[in-house]
DNA sequence: CATATTTCAGAGAGCGCTCTCAGCCGATTC
DNA sequence: GAATCGGCTGAGAGCGCTCTCTGAAATATG
């Protein structure tokens, strides 16, 4: 039929009104057409999605959703700069094609989101999602005592958080058990008969540095041995520099449980730079199994957590909220030891 | 006063006739207080912001929004994978920031969203854009002949590309001149006497990667040479491989030209893994100009492009369209030969 | 003191849509 | 043939907000 159509700019967009009266039945019918209600007789039906057809009919969905009280998309907000959020660490793409994929089996959009520490984008966030522009947010990669999850549900938005939050709230959850993971993970060292383990510990504003720091101290603790610990922030980068941080403090460790795979990795090119044999004489763990990990010299023994999953779930609880329902404040999803050879 | 809100859900949070009618003042006065107008007297404004902090009112947008036409907010769309813009290429994040900060600036909400070659997120994003959802669209990382951009812009909604357009099309769009800047490079490393110069071309169904590589046939047949081409796709690994298919081609070449820095630091790799020396036997030159370059081993000749730029400006000319200005159709930004150790 | 001018609050229309409710009409039933 | 029923359509209210227009009070002017 050829595009005849012309360019529309802003305000003469055809309106439901339009559809109408160019089909030649009301509003109200155009709507139902337009909403797939399936008592509208055939030929009527037909007329409107040709007058919509011809119209380049869309609709309004500020009108929509100002009746309905829905906008059909969830928030992602990652309480992260751009830079690392996008840097070597493909943890953020696995939990964003998580909750893609289940927001897209029930048609719903994902819009995602970057906030600072604080400032303008954090504020600019909170009223984004407060004014209506979402059904629901979903929130990872919390630093310190981030108070957004705790605004957002009281102002009546739906919530669920991507990490264990630092702050007493009810804002639900979904995580994996860090503590005992690390704990694991620390255990397979010593059960293989290390006896210097270190550890290159993640952020000590982010849950999931904590935690996994603190099952590794309690995991040590409980064998009588002495803790040594260095911190990094999850980059590669950051692993090899605490790494020779490490190997400074204590030559003579024979063993490190880093708390990111990335982190590993960095660990790894570390030890060999400083002449050690992994895992000869050193064993390494990682944790997030990571594709990386099976490519790594040696392969990493990891701990595997179900990054994925975690998106899923999230996205999950987030929906069932909005649509009404009571959800669990806290999930865990089960992490598995994943033994290959650095460990 | 202590945090006696309670938590509202969905549909009965407070309205500006809430506010209006506790601070004792119509709903217009209200919303010019909301709105920062000036003619209101200062105790009657002060009412009414009491009234705003003790419901707790946040205005709805999509109310708003329906009469203003209005929505602050502008998508990034990517038309690609969340995992290849999650990938270990900068590119994206200095896209995203330079989009940010121009958004920031004038209180704009950033949001972005993926699509996947094509398929049901495709036409979500199309329904989300046209639908009202965003004042306009910035769309990037397009594959083949995307015909989103066309679409929005045909559907009335502001958009500006980032990169060549490969269809016919007027959408506006703005890049650099990667034709004349990969001859710029081919010809330094013909001017420094290299004369078996390969490529490391970029994917062909994207216009950087095909501008580039029509930049570096050009200089070649320029100065009578034969090219010799791989094709990577903008990722370390692929270029990693593409340096190997090259050496396996023609063992004697003595200069290759990488269409990103992330492909030539695979080749750098590659090559040092082949024995070969750069840039004594070798001399590698890249493109983007991104923070590691100046890291490799050895630091890397490459073409800058301005990519925090890049997004700056998509984001300030597709502000310029909604708000009724015409802009240039084309704007290309310089790049420059930034010469270190490789080349 | 009367009039013109300015300042500021309120009334009300309407943005584009959904959805309830009422009503019409042809089919079914007794 | 009258009464009942069910399937479809249309009328219209109203979601929460902005913004124009009107009008009252306050101030300036002759």
């Amino acid at each position: 039929m050829g595009d005849a159509r012309m360019v529309l700019s802003g305000r003469d967009r055809p309106t439901l009104e339009n559809v109408a009266q160019r089909a030649g039945v009301s509003r109200a019918t155009a709507s139902r057409v337009v909403n797939g209600s399936t008592s509208v007789a055939p030929h009527i039906r037909d007329k409107v999605l040709s007058a919509v057809e011809a119209l380049g009919y869309v609709p309004n969905q500020a009108a929509r959703s100002l009746v309905t009280q829905r906008t059909d998309s969830i928030a992602l907000v990652a309480s992260e700069t751009a830079s690392r959020v996008f840097s070597d660490d493909p943890f953020f793409s696995s939990i964003i094609r998580g909750v893609s994929l289940e927001l897209e089996a029930v048609d719903k959009q994902l819009v995602l989101m970057m906030v600072g520490p604080s400032g303008p984008s954090h504020d600019r966030v909170e009223r984004y999602a407060t004014g209506g522009h979402v059904d629901g947010a979903i929130i990872f990669s919390m630093h310190g005592a981030d108070p957004l999850p705790e605004r957002l549900s009281r102002a009546g938005v739906p919530v669920v958080c991507n990490g264990r939050l630092l702050i007493q709230s009810s804002v639900p959850y979904i995580d994996v058990d860090n503590d005992d993971a690390a704990r694991t993970a620390v255990h397979h060292l010593l059960d293989t008969g290390r006896r210097r383990v270190a550890t290159i510990a993640g952020p000590q504003d982010m849950s999931a540095g904590i935690d996994r720091l603190k099952g590794y101290r309690s995991a040590m603790q409980d064998s009588g041995r002495r803790s040594l610990v260095a911190v990094g922030d999850f980059t590669r980068q950051s692993g090899a520099l605490a790494m020779s941080q490490l190997l400074g403090d204590d030559p003579d460790l024979d063993a490190v449980f880093a708390a990111s795979d990335a982190m590993a990795e960095g660990a790894l090119r570390a030890l060999r730079q400083a002449g050690r044999r992994v895992p000869d004489d050193v064993a390494v763990v990682g944790f997030d199994d990571m594709d990386f990990a099976r490519d790594t010299e040696p392969p990493l023994t990891t701990v595997r957590q179900p990054i994925t999953d975690l998106g899923r779930m999230a996205a999950r609880q987030v929906l069932r909220m909005a649509g009404g329902e009571q959800i669990e404040p806290v999930l865990l999803l089960p992490t598995e030891l994943v033994k290959r050879e650095s460990a």
